[in-house]
DNA sequence: GAAGCCGTAACTCTTTCGGGTGACCGTCGT
DNA sequence: ACGACGGTCACCCGAAAGAGTTACGGCTTC
């Protein structure tokens, strides 16, 4: 019993795709989720031999997710689904063990064919490629404070001022944003912020 | 003969939200387009009677792609299309004069029956609502130096590095900065940065 | 139980930022 | 022709940021 899983916040494009991956000979079921929680949720109860997930997703995002269900079962394949602009994105996902990805302007064609090869090779690996120099991989968790910082630098507040919202001296926070800093390998707030919204981690 | 023009920057969306239109009543014909840049260049030539418009695009990003649309003809009828993470940007983009918008999540019925009243009265348009108090439809028309300061900015650079990069002096770069700053209504660079990706800016 | 990470906080020191202001030039629109 | 705007540059100044360092208690993890 062949199954794979398709994990796309849009609900037209996870359609599409599953009609299109249902079309694969071998394939005998094709589920879906909208969103990288709910794919976690079910993945105790119901496991897919594959999994096609969107980078760009809402809440947890697709890289995200990809590292917290490798982490709960490392032998899970995926491959991310991309648009150009997410490729570092694509790149850290692939980092932290997705299969490989397709790009979502990949004809229909050349998904069959990806999907295929995935099922039909367990091992089956993309070499990775363009991943970024500093963070070959290392998994940019902050931490819940780390990320109410980064949010409140997203939203203009200076360092003084996220501390009064969190009720932290200004010291801390300030603790708080290097090593953030250090993690996401950002040079300076704008950095991080830019980092912070490529990866997922605010909106 | 009415037309309709969709613009998704994913394939598969975009085959999806044609497919949907086409069974509208009264719809003859129904184009594609992947990206804002197409829309624009092709508008001259070949105007249809409604636009349905993802907000979430690489490139222009659909509410700048609005903006420029109905600058040129304030007649265009358009609709956004959105996830529910996008509600800044349709607020933007009903403000700048969009007709209303499509959650992502609508059903079949939900978009045929949208699709319909737009095209049936071309006085449509759906009150603007949850618009930011600050800004309200000011378009944020960054120049190309500002948005080459702002792309500095992201990628963690000093106003000293960006200066080098573009042949400026630093105090240039001070200059753009501060009037960009204006423009968004940001406080900082961060909060800039910020900004720039939610409003499709940067990437 | 030692090592490591996290949260908290303080201190110093240097660099950078951001606001204010003024200026010159070119272009575009009216 | 005038004004508005954009691009360029300069100077001043105070506030903020960021790096470095130390510290201490709590909590996992090995």
């Amino acid at each position: 019993m062949t199954s794979v899983l398709v994990c796309d916040d849009s609900p037209l494009a996870r359609e599409a795709l599953r009609r299109a991956v249902a079309t694969v000979p071998g394939v005998e079921r094709v589920t879906t989720a909208a969103n990288g929680e709910e794919v976690l949720r079910r993945w105790g109860a119901d496991r897919s031999d594959l999994i096609l997930m969107d980078v760009r997703m809402p809440g947890l995002g697709g890289v995200e997710t990809v590292r917290r269900l490798l982490s709960a079962d490392p032998g899970a394949r995926i491959i991310m689904l991309t648009v150009a602009e997410d490729l570092d994105g694509v790149a850290l996902a692939v980092a932290a063990g997705a299969r490989g990805y397709l790009h979502k302007d990949a004809s229909r064609a050349e998904l069959r064919a990806t999907v295929t090869q995935a099922l039909a090779d367990p091992t089956w690996r993309l070499a990775p490629r363009r991943l970024r120099s500093s963070d070959m991989g290392a998994a940019p968790t902050l931490t819940a404070r780390e990320i109410q910082v980064l949010e409140g630098m997203s939203h203009g507040r200076s360092n003084a001022e996220i501390g009064r919202e969190l009720f932290l001296s200004e010291d801390t926070v300030k603790t708080h944003a290097r090593r953030l800093f250090k993690k996401l390998g950002a040079s300076d707030r704008a950095h991080a912020v830019a980092l912070g919204f490529r990866w997922g981690l605010v909106r």
